[in-house]
DNA sequence: ATTATCTATAGATCTATAGATAATGC
DNA sequence: ATTATCTATAGATCTATAGATAATGC
């Protein structure tokens, strides 16, 4: 009886019914979106197989290619659904803090927003997976080139962005010490005064 | 006659003889070396084969596995050679912004030190290879945490460590404009003035 | 004779697909 | 009857190795 991996109970929390574990399209898509965004940021794009993501959300591997089509269209539509939230969620002046804490959280809730660790464990994909990861950036990088006034504010703003994801590089990907084990408080003390003078930096003219 | 494509000729510049492209185990060795140096550099270390390696050398791929057992061995080799020269050669207050420039600088000569960007495209390999990244880290981290007189000096190293990669990253890797197209000198000035600030806080007590 | 180089191929992955099986809705 | 799920496998890579071939040094 080949069946005794059935796919975890608890999922499938659209249709109302409580013990659904049966024949359920809607709920095995969200299953395969979970089990692929949890082991993106794990393991990044290549590194996590289809069979790996199959088997994390407890379906079978060709259920994947039926409902998303390839290996990396399952990763556009991850990409697409994280991240947006936070950015939109979040006043701009915060959006720096809030990813930056979000980043130095350890494997915080299923709530957080683990798009930015997806980017850095997957560069160096194909040029398709940088495409995605480059408009989640474009994003964050036009929000914090409002935070400047400077002439160069969007240059200003790839500067922030480029030190939170280097933040995020050495510590959680790298796992770089004394980086890794520092206190949130203090890395975010150290970073915002410094950004406070970039971002707020006097422009040149007026 | 399979062998129309012999290896480049103007290579092998140890033995003094000027048109050399006979037998010669050190010079092979150092082809490889110096093609497996520019692709991991260029793609990456999964996306770098030992074909592309060897074809790019000149050489067949069989020769690869002879003179250094595996890829992943080659790797080493290329992380031990490259970045310890630069790392030794330049005096801890500049070497932040001679590997700032060196990021910055498009393909450069020969001479440039790539080791940087050879990490930035390899993240999220094998942990191997996760390990030799680490070792490179740690000694960037050290000299630039002796510039901090703070008692959490080390910890400000890794941020400006951490800074140092994050330009590289969105700059090289991924192309974010404006930052991908800006002058060299306006990303220096914006970075070092911020970077000051940091590594020259007052210490907490004294 | 020694050994640098090459040919051919084993063996391990991984994505993707074709077609069989079986659980649901009418 | 419809369609969600599963089995089996094609087909494409890629690393690595065993053994053949051929250029050098004595």
């Amino acid at each position: 009886m080949p069946e005794a991996t059935r796919r975890a109970v608890e999922a499938a929390p659209c249709g109302g019914a409580t013990g659904e574990h049966r024949r359920d399209a809607q709920g095995t898509r969200r299953l395969l979106l979970d089990a692929a965004s949890h082991l993106f940021a794990e393991r990044g794009y290549e590194r996590a197989t289809v069979r790996d993501i199959a088997s994390r959300a407890g379906v079978n591997q060709a259920l994947l290619f039926r409902y998303f089509g390839s290996k990396k269209a399952l990763f556009g539509e991850v990409m697409a659904r994280g991240g947006q939230e936070q950015l939109r969620a979040t006043p701009p002046e915060r959006l720096f803090e809030v990813a930056l804490r979000g980043m130095l959280a350890e494997g915080a809730g299923p709530g957080t927003d683990r798009s930015l660790e997806v980017c850095l464990r997957s560069i160096g994909g194909s040029d398709e997976i940088g495409e995605a990861l480059r408009g989640l950036g474009d994003e964050y990088a036009d929000v914090l080139a409002t935070l400047s006034r400077a002439d160069d504010g969007a240059l200003r703003g790839d500067l922030a962005l480029s030190w939170l994801l280097g933040i995020g590089l050495m510590r959680v990907v790298v796992g770089k010490e004394p980086l890794a084990s520092a206190d949130p408080d203090a890395v975010c003390r150290l970073v915002g005064e410094a950004l406070t003078a970039l971002l707020e930096g006097l422009p040149k003219t007026e």
